[in-house]
DNA sequence: TAAATGTTGTTGTTACTATAACAACAAGGT
DNA sequence: ACCTTGTTGTTATAGTAACAACAACATTTA
């Protein structure tokens, strides 16, 4: 094929995710603007190769996203976009639950192996699963948990997840302002973090001090909350008892810091 | 690869359908039950190759299925199998919406070709796809809406489609049987369709009866229901005069035939 | 016959699969 | 210090399967 003309590659990439071949979808979004084509007026529209036409066209018929009207010659119509999508997506997402189901069997089967987890540091990518591991930490805290976080962090991620720590644990927050009301149950700081900004290492160059956090959970669990400007957060998470210690002064220090210097 | 062993196939088959390769799908199975696993013990586990458990690795950490930890060596673990399909779904889903809107604007943009329909029959395949023409037919009629079918079809089917006629049609139903209220406003004749089983065409054999629909809009439109027994139903859909004609005299000849075998 | 339709087979291309070999490094033995 | 031994991570390089692109043929229709 030499030019797609005009159809934007993105949309090719979407379906392409959502099963098709480049051919599949070039033949469907060719039939969405003709009615009733005929393989050959398919060929010429899509730029598909008239041979390839036919057996793509099976697929897509077999796909439930185009019908036949069996005249010679044969005439093929696609389904409108809506419907269309749906019946692709139906099919991922039993797709989807199966797995779900399967991985999930094997995953509660055999997972005794908590081998030494306690030395080691994860990197953890994604937003998504970053909330998930601060959930099952806020969950499983005995005695303690302590955050540290600027404001834009805690309303959009993490406030919520803090309702799921069990009533008996102390909760205190460091941060550098509060909108909003204060939950009762909360030790909340509120420190001037922002003039952390003016440190500078590199000289005359400000360091960011945005979208950064640190968790620490019954001095035994830290997660630390790295922003990574704009792109997909990143976080480290351990239960080393080197970072721990390490993560306990740097809290201790910052807030004895921030207190300090408000003065 | 020589044996994915107890490696259900229809597993591997719907992570591949959620974009996943073989090995993606072989490499995080096998982190699922192992915790935090080297490269080299992700290889023994899985059966992949060791040197293609790298890129792997790599590939599953940007879609967020798996975790690193930066110590020598490499440790790799698994997020939770709900989370992780999660992931992968929540990627899926964005091209859908965008493909949806895409195609949607092509579909729209340019449709008023609507070329010689008239004569042509198209065949529908799905149930779904059965539904949403039916809702089309019915959402347009201008006079009349006949429905001859057997009982199974109408509650699940079509009886809340056509809610969708206007109030202006006559809408007649021809069936073999009534269960619950009967509509006001639908002229519903029970007759004894079941007894057309017992017309033998190839002496001996009964012919099914059951999950056959017919449906004329407007003496103009005709849609021919096939249950295809137990598979993926199909249907005939067609504006051709011949074709409706055809249904026209069945629908009467049928009604006739049921009326006088009843008395 | 001419033109268009539908089918088949072959070749190119790509992404993934699979194997082998290599350099870097640590541990242990002489 | 030197040399094995074994492991980690990287690179190169075949093999394979699905798709893309093209050519040739048989079949129908006008």
């Amino acid at each position: 094929m030499t030019a797609p003309r005009d159809i934007p590659n993105n949309l090719l990439e979407s379906l392409k995710s959502l099963g098709l071949t480049k051919y599949e979808a070039l033949v469907y979004i060719g039939l969405l603007r003709v009615a009733g084509a005929t393989a050959t007026e398919i060929h010429e529209i899509s730029g598909v190769p008239r041979a390839s036409v036919y057996p793509v066209l099976d697929r897509l018929v077999q796909k439930e996203l185009v019908s036949v009207s069996y005249i010679t010659p044969k005439r093929f119509d696609a389904v409108p976009p809506d419907r269309g999508v749906e019946n692709l997506m139906r099919r991922i997402e039993t797709d989807a639950e199966s797995a779900r189901a399967a991985l999930d069997a094997l995953y509660r089967e055999k997972r005794p192996e908590g081998r030494g987890n306690q030395e080691q540091v994860w990197t953890i990518y994604g937003e998504e699963n970053i909330r998930t591991r601060l959930a099952d930490m806020f969950r499983s805290a005995e005695r303690s948990v302590e955050v540290l976080a600027t404001w834009d962090l805690l309303p959009e991620s993490v406030l919520t997840l803090l309702e799921a720590v069990p009533d008996s644990v102390s909760v205190d927050i460091v941060t550098d302002c509060w909108e909003g009301e204060r939950p009762s149950r909360f030790g909340i700081h509120v420190l001037p973090l922002a003039t952390l900004r003016e440190t500078r290492s590199p000289p005359g160059k400000l360091l960011p001090y945005e979208s950064s956090g640190v968790f620490l959970v019954d001095d035994a669990r830290a997660l630390l909350w790295v922003g990574s400007g704009g792109e997909q957060p990143s976080a480290l998470y351990s239960e080393s008892a080197g970072l721990v210690l390490f993560v306990r002064r740097h809290i201790t220090s910052v807030t004895e810091w921030a207190r300090t210097a408000a003065q």
